[in-house]
DNA sequence: AATGAATGAGGGTTCATTCAT
DNA sequence: AATGAATGAACCCTCATTCAT
């Protein structure tokens, strides 16, 4: 994974705060700098562009999120526990993979050869983990689907939309750890 | 159904087409009344601002489709065939609901108490539509889940992401015919 | 020549004085159009940037004043009578053309197609005009040069650095009329 | 003349090929001390601004310029000669002199007073050494103008236009020896 | 009702200059 | 003496909104 400077991942959690909470275009390079107790010129010393700042704290978030995910579950033998603990990962860190959904439908309209060879590849990258997991599950008989890709759409889609309704209703009355549960019964079903 | 006059709605259609294929922020008023055919003082004839319009826009959509869903039941008995048309009409207006996400995402940094009160009132209609077909099935012993809501956010959910990911690869590999039988193969199982 | 609307022409006016007097990036677009008496926004209505509206601005006052040389040879038999009109022109106009120059020096490195294909265009026209009048003089004998060129290049090149020096000393030593019968005189010797 | 520091000298250089290139105002303080080979701060080590940096290099060019025609001409007898010597330096040079022209004219917005004592200084000392020969050539009897500062600002202007056209054309078809002899001529005819 | 010329607040970005090392 | 990270003033340009016609 690539080293970052001190003060770009500053700038990072600045930016993200912001961008998550007020969105790309309303949130400004100013706001960002003063937030993180810099200069707005400074910014531009580590970042062309706000466009490249937010594709980079992107990539940053993603890769991070990512890596713990991947060791969390090393050595780990079954499949569905595999899966459980991703789950947990997934909902503590909840919030921040919505955040980046978010951010992401912002951009999508950014230069398209990027983001298919930066973004997409990382979130390519939970992907195609999480459909290993499902896969090896098939293999061991633990999980029953036809094709590991629906599986795979239904454990993130359905993780994803339960904390979006939780999100959105702000009410908690969406048990997450009983929609894991309730997804993995269904995998194995 | 509110009345719409016949200009608010050729405006609608432009503004869709672009907010979707462009984002909010990157789509301007200019461009909207261009493509309608009309003045852009026009546009604040029938809205008071940029926000309204696309507040309303979404309302109108996310209506039309609610009302196609809602009338395409009528007379069905069955849960699950009830089920199997509601996502015939999702994957033929796939995109719609996933560009109507995207635009949703991109404007939830205003008015909250509008938001509450206008587009998540219809957004919660159609969830308590699909949630209300899943407990028919659970009372007729058709679906086999723990809670209305699982099932719900469960169908919902892993329609939307396959759809995203089938938007995202470009290539038409997810099937989404497929897709929709796996969903209601494990709500019943 | 090319209609030019109303408001287009007061802003070359002020753009004019602003650009003479302080050059191209000391010039704001909001002083020019505070100048005008204008917004900043309606600048940008009538050219799509700053270096599109000194162009244009150039364009506008060396066709003017090549309109007017012209013009006023036209039914002038005389070659030195009509080099003797063109020179008191450009004495009345002296200043402006000074002050194109250096406009010009600034912007060279603008965009070389459109320079060579505009700007660029007209003064050639004032050269060729000036080149056809030595032409002329040296067919029926009055002018004694061996080539129009070196005429010509005498001719633009020395009023305009009398009328530099002039300029640069501030005090009226040089005295353009002397210097106008003197330059002719030489043409002729 | 005044004694330079070694790095002065290194950075005069550099800015000269820039500025003559980009122009003042694109060129950055930056990309000197890159060329130059040195940190961003070394540069203001020996000029107080940007501005105090183009003076003095100006100056220095000049200068030596100067010093060089002043030089060439020592021991020469007939002023016909001199200025003959003169223009093939000129011409040898003459880019450069367009360029400090073309430079001068950016910055002449910059403090007269400092304008009139330093930089305009040197340009008068080229302007009088070269009235001086025409002077003495009128006191021989060699060249016959009325007054020495009208074949100044012809030998000048004409020289300096040529080199213009020369330049702007970028076709070589003006003859710079050619036309210094034909100055020569006009100034003894 | 319909228009589009006019507006100016606001944001991204640049770059001369400073200063701690 | 030398450096370059940090700074923020300043400027070009966009675009939602207004209003006279």
């Amino acid at each position: 994974m690539k080293e970052y400077r001190n003060k770009e991942v500053l700038i990072f959690q600045s930016a993200w705060e912001l961008f998550s909470e007020k969105g790309f275009h309303d949130t400004t390079i100013s706001e960002i700098a003063k937030k993180t107790g810099i200069g707005k010129g400074t910014v531009y010393e580590y970042f062309k562009s706000k466009e490249e700042l937010v594709q980079k704290m992107i990539i940053f978030n993603l890769e991070n999120a990512h890596e713990e995910s991947v060791c969390s579950i090393k050595g780990i033998e079954s499949p569905e526990e595999k899966l459980r603990i991703i789950g947990k990962i997934d909902i503590d860190r909840g919030m921040d993979i919505l955040k980046t959904m978010k951010i992401l439908q912002m951009i999508d309209d950014f230069d398209k050869v990027n983001m298919k060879n930066n973004v997409f590849e990382i979130l390519n990258k939970r992907f195609i983990m999480i459909e290993g997991v499902i896969q090896e599950g098939m293999e061991k008989n633990i999980f029953n689907v036809d094709k590991s890709i629906n599986g795979t759409v239904l454990y993130i889609g359905t993780m994803n939309n339960a904390m979006m309704v939780r999100n959105f209703t702000e009410e908690r009355f969406v048990d997450m750890d009983n929609i894991l549960e309730f997804i993995i019964t269904k995998l194995k079903g």
